[in-house]
DNA sequence: CACTGGAAGTTTTACGTATAACTGAGATCT
DNA sequence: AGATCTCAGTTATACGTAAAACTTCCAGTG
């Protein structure tokens, strides 16, 4: 019988119901098929049931040299947006029987720490956000197998990669408010050296530079409702001519600040200023009134990262294609007023 | 040298450094004073440096039987309370030299997975919040240390509890609105079966029972901002004598669903209608006007668990206490029209 | 009847680490 | 000078599992 107060081991399973170590294994593994006995098999099955025996992960993990875990390194929730990344990923990955340790990066601007001390668990792979760029550098130290989300396909050659389809939701937001008339423009962008942001900036810049007497303007900010709010209001009070009519952000949340400086300033939206977001989150029709914005499919993206990795880890090469995305359009752009 | 293609062992740094491995194993563990000389001692970090070594987790964690990460358990993290929990408790371990690794338990309706065939890494303890309730049964089979968040003290005797003040908050919520005047109210209930939320309904019909002439009406909704939006409204709407004149809600997200409800009605906040939440999420002050409501301080709330934890598993009592909240007014809740 | 072949197991080994127990050489003490 | 002690290591072992290699027994075959 087991040692009191220590978890049973194979071994205590063996000796409860006769037989040796290796059967036991043989029978827990599925792999007994022509090598034990039925009725055994059923005696080491009814064993392991009584004594509540569970397998020591540490010591499987050691024998097998791979621990069907991976790691998601994704920056801190503030937002429901990545937990539907791990959601997707998690579900994706359980259909193979793996399992998904999330990392949220620390808050702050405290200094990188290595991720694996904290996430203690061997690892098989890593998923990693662009976002939380600066645990990066302890990743590429290790060996492991690596997908990035939302990174310069150009600057990481050799390592897998899984987009949005970023380029074309901000050109959907653009050509949405050329469309209602909209000319002069203040880009709210997130402070955060991040592709996923170089992407909005280039692009916007570029489909704006296609159309005549169009102007841009930028201002950064932390990617909070409080930061925004600040940035967007000092940009458009002491706003030089012209003055904008559209407010373009890099995600809801900065649209939520740009919202609070608009209602301290007595600017209407969207009599007076148009607002338009990124991601459709659940605040995204909380406010009043609701967000334009672009849904990003964090669901699919987080399946998309995980099929990715598990290729790699197959040996496979990933299947290519960005999510696609999808402007949804709601009460905080309107046409903008006729110029005098 | 290491077989090409294999992450190299402490016995590869030992073969470079010309020492045995338990002479690595002393060196790298700090254990080497009066035991190794001060030179070999850096010729072995010198060879671990070169070679890249890094530990074999999965063996260290068998060799000593523990492997100093602890599971935190939480529900969807559809906000930013749960990470802030994250935080706090993963400052608290890494003091400790702890790792702490997420569970969200799967969102939706699921049939409860186990959480250690998602989470494989071997555990020392678990941090479980009551509203993952349903991963409980799987956590009780093993006999892992256990510490609940906004658990029942009294139905779980024998395992550590840490508590936010709940009632506190809510007699204070309570007790602004029945100082302006309120004495008709509406519960916005979380349609979830856990303790926290059964504390707000018993603490709430208990400090009104002792307030002549008000009255208390109780809707649930899922705990969400659209689930809440379409609980409320049908509610506002059909509402018998007495009409309510402030809507305590459950937490902020459903106090924003009650800001949609009573916007689609064309009831006007605070004039016409007072709403209070709970959590103080960025959501609330996102929306318009401002919410008043409970801020919860979640990363204490995260530390104070971890230390919980750390307690049990060092054999000590964990202290014990509620953790302190804080009525914080804003402009959702105005003084009750005076009855005509 | 000797021989093959499968069923039903068992024995043994390796995974990489941490550490207890041991060893040999020189320095120190009596 | 012999005994003792410290230093600087080494050798050996255990953690719990999975699986390769082996053993034994027996039924069927030529």
């Amino acid at each position: 019988m087991p040692r009191a107060g220590t978890r049973p081991t194979s071994r205590d399973v063996a000796r409860a119901a006769g037989v040796s170590q290796a059967a036991v294994s043989l029978v827990l593994g599925d792999k007994w098929r022509g090598r034990v006995s039925e009725t055994t098999a059923e005696r080491v099955r009814e064993a392991a049931r009584t004594l509540g025996y569970r397998p020591n992960l540490a010591a499987r993990n050691l024998r097998l040299g791979r621990t069907r875990t991976v790691l998601l390194v994704v920056p801190a929730l503030t937002t429901e947006f990545f937990a539907g990344v791990y959601t997707g990923a998690a579900r994706v990955a359980s259909r193979h029987g793996f399992g998904v340790v999330l990392y949220p990066s620390p808050e702050g601007t405290g200094p990188a720490r290595d991720p694996f001390a904290s996430a203690q668990a061997a690892l098989d792979g890593v998923i990693a956000s662009s976002m939380a760029a600066e645990a990066l550098t302890a990743i590429r130290g290790d060996q492991l197998p690596l997908v990035m989300l939302d990174s310069d396909p150009e600057g990481s050659v050799g390592t897998a990669t899984v987009n949005l389809d970023i380029a074309h939701g901000v050109r959907q937001v653009t050509d949405h408010l050329l469309g209602l008339g909209h000319r002069h423009f203040l880009h709210l962008a997130a402070d955060v050296a991040s592709w996923t942001f170089e992407v909005r900036a280039r692009e916007l810049a570029a489909r704006l530079r296609e159309v005549p007497g169009t102007s841009l303007r930028t201002v950064r900010a932390p990617i909070s409702i409080r930061g925004a709010e600040a940035s967007a209001k000092a940009s458009l009070s002491e706003a030089p001519a012209p003055r904008p009519t559209a407010v373009i952000c890099d995600d809801d949340q900065l649209a939520a600040g740009a919202y609070k400086a608009a209602r301290r300033l007595g600017v209407r939206i969207p009599e007076e200023l148009s607002v338009t977001g990124m991601d459709d989150l659940a605040l995204a029709t909380a406010i009043d009134p609701e967000l334009t914005t672009v849904r990003l499919d964090a669901e699919l993206f987080g399946e998309r990262g995980m099929q990715a990795l598990l290729a790699v880890l197959e040996g496979r090469s990933p299947s290519a294609g960005d999510i696609p995305v999808e402007l949804v359009v709601r009460g905080s752009t309107a046409p903008a007023r006729s110029p005098h």
